[in-house]
DNA sequence: ATTTTTATTTAGATTTGCCTAAATTTAGTT
DNA sequence: AACTAAATTTAGGCAAATCTAAATAAAAAT
């Protein structure tokens, strides 16, 4: 019932590689991901699917069977279960706390995940935006649009980051853009679609077209 | 410079069967202690010895070099204040954070160890009473008796258990017992060496001399 | 001072997770 | 349709941490 380290995290990895398309997850995708090799991932992949944790046919990827796909969701539960007590209660910054969780995320106590949420008074985002699954697995699918998809005019509040990298949560701290920002969009430079942009009522900004489609936004 | 958590296991486990007699540890006594076979310490211990964590003669035991006790009291500091946590935090018994903190304690994150200790108001000692080694690895000398050193007529509070085993806190609980327990030695029985007692102004009680042995007092 | 028992080490294997290099399959291109 | 390029798998190996069984050293007992 219990997995290695490695088994969780190429569960994750290929969750994470897979959530939005829904098709199988190929070989190097997971090699590039997970920083090995191919061949590396082969062994894994088989072991996984001896396990029935996934579906996997030789050169046509990896998909996620529905236990492989409850264990890759309890995992992330931990994972963003923790990285919400990092930034809530130790007070970390959300740019600091990925490295910490990935370890933390492994420790095997399931007492310990249900007290943690009852101490952080069940969140259900993790300081990235990301829904935090439930003790069953269940996730809130995410139905907010990222910035690309508004007109000018339109308001709206940052609600969570598609890329949660160092360096682009780094680049948002340095332009005071966080989960609540409040924004207006001024304008849209069709050349390259970046975006003239009035945050929290302040001065006028201009971001790129990269960063605009990775965060998630509410309009207001 | 980082260790496997197998090798602060066995830094760990020299650590605790050795800190009292500061002698060296037998092979089969870590092999007892670590729930494994002697041959596989002795394969570790040559690595722990070529690392220069410890200082091993072939048959004549085992002890640590300065830089493997550092290495040990900072996995014991990284145990005994997610105990803490666990138990101040998480309101989880003493009895029930031992296997949690087991994993815990591997985490490599030195500024979460720092964070984690502020938020906890720097404790000078777990919820078994043991002290809390600071971050240069320095620990404060337990200097209490245990019970079995008090004399009829004595009063005392008990400060620390030497034996935290499961079985034993439950027992500790059971009979109502636990830091900051008044006590007053009402009867030694010479026979066994156990003890009448009264406990927190109740009714009197008697405890073996096991118990005696392994609840470390402070005379009042 | 031998002998026996116990403790410890060595030798050889196993499992997990990874690697490199070579072979094979699939996909893309002429 | 054949061929090249890219992706993937296989084959063989390695390091960590463990094991069992056999050999050796130390300690205890006669």
């Amino acid at each position: 019932m219990a997995h290695t380290q490695s088994e969780e995290n190429y569960l994750k990895a290929i969750y994470s590689l897979s959530v939005d398309t829904d098709t199988p997850v190929s070989t190097n995708a997971l090699a590039e991901r997970l920083q090995t090799q191919a061949s590396s991932v082969t062994d894994m992949v088989k072991k996984l699917a001896d396990k029935k944790l996934v579906a996997y046919q030789k050169y046509q990827g990896v998909q996620l069977t529905e236990g492989g796909l409850h264990s890759a969701l309890k995992v992330i539960r931990k994972h963003r279960l923790w990285e919400t007590f990092l930034v809530e209660k130790l007070h970390f910054g959300w740019d600091e706390v990925h490295d910490m969780a990935e370890q933390l995320e492994h420790v095997q106590a399931p007492e310990l995940t249900e007290r943690l949420n009852s101490f952080l008074d069940f969140p259900a985002h993790d300081p990235h935006g990301d829904p935090i699954p439930d003790a069953n697995g269940h996730i809130e699918p995410r139905k907010a649009p990222t910035l690309d998809h508004l007109k000018p005019g339109e308001t709206a509040v940052v609600v969570g980051v598609l890329d949660s990298s160092t360096d682009f949560l780094k680049y948002l701290n340095a332009e005071s853009i966080g989960l609540g920002t409040h924004l207006e969009v001024l304008e849209i430079i069709s050349f390259d679609r970046s975006m003239r942009l009035r945050l929290d009522g302040g001065q006028g900004q201009t971001v790129s077209a990269a960063v605009t489609k990775n965060l998630f936004v509410k309009r207001v």
